[in-house]
DNA sequence: AGATCTGTCTAGCAGTGCTAGCTTCCGGGT
DNA sequence: ACCCGGAAGCTAGCACTGCTAGACAGATCT
């Protein structure tokens, strides 16, 4: 049966174009923005078609939030792999991960800031926070106590998101940015 | 005419219960469930009234929030001042801080997770988030280089930001907790 | 060809933030 | 003592939200 793969394929490949419209929306006029009307008219199909993939509008960010965390993934580890000394590698993790949020702040509200209930740190933790998370432990594994190796990268991920989260708000000044930056790597790491 | 002054008194006094019953209602049931419907009811008026006192729900929002800085500028100042020593006393600032975040996690969403635009760091800054951050540079102050304070002050109080706003979104092992503080402080602080 | 079944749409519900416009009632002037 | 102006508060309603029941069409299988 060929015409039932195909169905299986265009419906995964609606089920994507959802996403797609829906972090592009959110991107461009803020999660507010993000409503199943305006949703359903973008991709245009009816609204209940949108509930015939995802069991909810919050279960369409949380897809959202869940390729982002794939994103974040890479783009650190494009980071942590491009520089052989550690401290640089570290440096640039850092780097990666405050220009993420910074470039896709929608994706980032998405992804830390609504309530999307994606599991952590536990069993049934799905593949991409667990990768993004274990691209932080990896670039601290040089540096860091092995028995306290995974305390230390929730610090430095604390650091990072308290940092990526008030410059949201616009509320650390952004002309310090690179002196808070020298000053937490420094402070951190020796 | 102090019948004037009477009516004045009293619309300032509901005002007051608006802003109480708005933070309970969200202590008790999330913000999702402060409508203007609702808060209209417990403070048993009507859903206009609302309006003659603040321009939005937002702005209800924001007074929530405000009064939150002052309330986290207060248990800070506490903090600091209860200690003789300059590390036992940042610490103290840094569990005060993290204590308030868990105790009271709808006023701390409405402080810095919602987009409530409050003025920071700018001359037009309102005086309760100026007082909190200026408790977290004052317990920075004898550690610090002078010149860098602020900076200190920003990197500091994103480390705490962040833990608290991982933790609320269950991300960091609650168990290790301690552990993370204490790295957190030694690696901060000398 | 006829029956079934899958996919999609229209229309509607209950609830949201916010407001126009009516009513009531209090305080002060004659 | 009366009336009247203005303020204060209410009812009712608008345009929107997330979500769903039920109708309808078109493809698939017997």
């Amino acid at each position: 049966m060929s015409t039932r793969d195909r169905r299986e394929r265009e419906r995964a490949e609606r089920e994507q174009l959802i996403i797609d419209v829906a972090q592009d929306l959110a991107e461009a006029e803020g999660w507010d923005a993000v409503t199943t009307r305006r949703l359903a008219e973008r991709v245009e199909y009816s609204q209940p078609v949108l509930y015939s993939h995802f069991t909810s509008k919050d279960a369409i960010v949380r897809a959202v939030a869940l390729r982002g965390f794939g994103m974040l993934a890479d783009e650190l580890h494009a980071a942590r792999t491009s520089y052989p000394k550690t401290m640089d590698s570290l440096r640039a993790v850092a780097d990666a991960y405050l220009r993420f949020a910074k470039a896709r702040p929608a994706l980032y509200e998405a992804m830390f800031v609504r309530d999307v209930a994606i599991a952590f740190g536990t069993d049934d933790a799905p593949p991409e926070p667990r990768a993004a998370f274990g691209e932080i432990v990896a670039a601290l594994e040089p540096v860091a106590i092995p028995s306290a190796l995974e305390t230390y990268a929730e610090v430095f991920w604390s650091a990072l998101h308290g940092t990526a989260s008030l410059a949201r708000r616009k509320r650390l000044r952004p002309e310090y940015h690179l002196a808070r930056m020298d000053l937490m790597m420094t402070k951190l790491f020796r």
